[in-house]
DNA sequence: GTAATGACCTTGG
DNA sequence: ACCAAGGCCATTA
């Protein structure tokens, strides 16, 4: 069971190391732990941290459209986009935008 | 134990 | 280039 919750652990690590002003998506954590088919996972585990202590930012973590497709789930549908506007990241249409600017890829700067 | 769902991604028409 | 459907993984009912 232990290796089970190692993947909402690594999931929740790997959020946390996100920098400030920096976004990402959950296909490139999901292949950052070796499993880029189990991006829905990536997405299930937010679900799961949701509510969590410390609280995890999930409003860094986007599809890989950009598009704030969790905000529903958090406390408030425009609770995400207030924390990303706070990060300084500008979001229209619950869209990030330059997207691929902010766009913070683990396998790369974690290097694995 | 089987079926359905979901904060997704990839591929086909 | 745009729209639609399928697939993969894990959890819950």
């Amino acid at each position: 069971m232990a290796v089970d919750k190692d993947f909402f652990d690594q999931v929740y690590q790997v959020v946390r190391l996100i920098p400030k002003g920096r976004v990402t998506s959950y296909g490139a954590i999901a292949k950052y732990l070796g499993t880029p088919k189990s991006s829905r996972v990536v997405g299930y585990a937010m679900n799961a941290a949701h509510g969590k202590t410390p609280k995890l930012p999930a409003h860094r973590v986007v599809n890989r459209n950009g598009m704030l497709t969790g905000k529903n789930h958090f406390e408030t549908p425009t609770k995400m986009q207030e924390l990303l506007a706070k990060e300084y990241i500008e979001v229209k249409n619950d869209t990030i935008i330059n997207f691929h600017k902010l766009f913070w890829d683990p396998t790369v700067e974690l290097e694995i």
